[in-house]
DNA sequence: TATGGTATGATGGTATACCAAGATATTGGG
DNA sequence: CCCAATATCTTGGTATACCATCATACCATA
């Protein structure tokens, strides 16, 4: 059965339309459409790597697997496209969006500049019970690193990160780290499920943490660049691997 | 009549469609769909103003206007949505996008660490004809500060940037600054059209350019945040006016 | 074997119908 | 005369059917 066709929100989304206004507890009725589940759903399909990069996505198939129309599907897509999760080929249809080294790099980048800046910010700027929540996303993060399921480990450290960020009032910023994570989630899954360096990451996050707590935004800055350096050097050497092979394999 | 109904190349799009394969000199044919023109129209017409900020898009009036379906409207909702150009209120259907002070300040600073960088990377990078390219693009950006055309001014801004960015290889970081710009527009009409500053904006992108073209990345850096501040600093000015006035109307 | 035609499948685009939810107008009762 | 309940209109959301085009694979014939 399709990841996709996992009874849960969807279906509960139906049952709901069909019932209408038969019970009254429907307060606080967050108005989540279709599409939003439906996007929800598909994003996290591709970044957990459910499809394969490149595989296409052929529109009629997807509406059956997730039992929702045409339209829903098409407009979930034309979302994804423009987040660049997913690409158009002409007269062929979408694709799971490709990623070569050259914009990995650039991904990379941008994220050591906008992350660099919200945990500088951060460092000199938080109040409140903000340490004590980072450090209890720290621990949690420490927590996933021993049962190396990798997907516990990946939402970890954005929740890690995304506290830092509403911290910091980077909410913009956040929104294109995320996306731009959605895009190189295949390279944080081969880095974060790497065998060979969980210790590292570790490290890195907390210098991140300790720089901030002792509001040093220069330091904070150099860790979260150290972090990022250190996540690309492991992306690329498992990139660079696959490239050879899939040369080889030809 | 409206903005929309420019008969151009929707109608082009449309007969070329019904004469199919008439004449042969149909090489190159950039497979250009119903949705890219409609998007691109819609995005030019909301960056230009022609919507005000917070205008409803009703569906089928824009269908009627554009000529198109429904289908092909909200596809294109969709993703001017993800591009944040476009906010759907749940029940009432899309707005153009709002913009608050705090949203355009993060934007601003979005900006500076992008274009700097781009900048820093092509004073120490940039080849060929590279420098004539970008002394063109200052004499154009020159040429329209006279006649006062805030869009003129805008695309040969737009123009110069484009090439720092393109010569960087910052392919990526382009993409999210023109997203970005697309969302704070109508403060950069209001400070491109301001009377009373275009020489500080032409000697900003003087500066940035002879520091640039020095191979000094430093300054070349230190030229786009002033840049950027200035015109940050001009865009609040009229972002407050107008929130006094807004409020005075009340 | 090579060429050309056909069948199939997928996509882009269109039209339409239906229902639910909001907004507005209308009307009846106090 | 005012308030409230109801009716109607508009819009959004969903589903479905249909057509034209493009691409590909298969097949038959020269």
């Amino acid at each position: 059965m399709s990841i996709l066709l996992e009874a849960t929100a969807l279906d509960d989304y139906k049952s709901q339309m069909n019932i209408a206004k038969s019970n009254l507890p429907k307060i606080e009725h967050a108005p989540q459409t279709l599409r939003d589940i439906v996007q929800e759903r598909m994003r996290t399909a591709i970044i957990e790597g459910h499809f394969a990069p490149g595989e296409r996505l052929i529109e009629r198939p997807l509406c059956d697997q997730l039992g929702v129309s045409r339209t829903v599907v098409r407009e979930t897509i034309r979302f994804l496209e423009a987040e660049g999760l997913v690409e158009i080929i002409p007269n062929r249809g979408p694709i799971v969006a490709l990623l070569d080294w050259d914009q990995a790099v650039q991904i990379y980048e941008i994220r050591e500049q906008l992350e660099g800046s919200a945990a500088a910010v951060c460092a000199q700027r938080y109040s409140g019970d903000f340490a004590k929540r980072l450090g209890e996303a720290l621990a949690a993060l420490n927590a996933t690193m021993d049962d190396s399921e990798w997907i516990g480990v990946m939402r970890a450290t954005t929740r890690f990160y995304e506290i830092i960020f509403t911290e910091s009032g980077h909410s913009i910023a956040w929104d294109i780290v995320q996306r731009l994570n959605g895009r190189i989630s295949r390279l944080r899954v081969l880095t974060l499920s790497a065998k060979d360096r969980p210790k590292p990451g570790m490290s890195h996050m907390t210098a991140i943490f300790e720089a901030i707590i002792s509001r040093d935004a220069d330091a904070a800055r150099a860790a979260v660049e150290a972090h990022i350096l250190d996540a690309s050097t492991t992306a690329q050497r498992f990139l660079q691997d696959e490239t050879k092979k899939a040369a080889g394999d030809v």
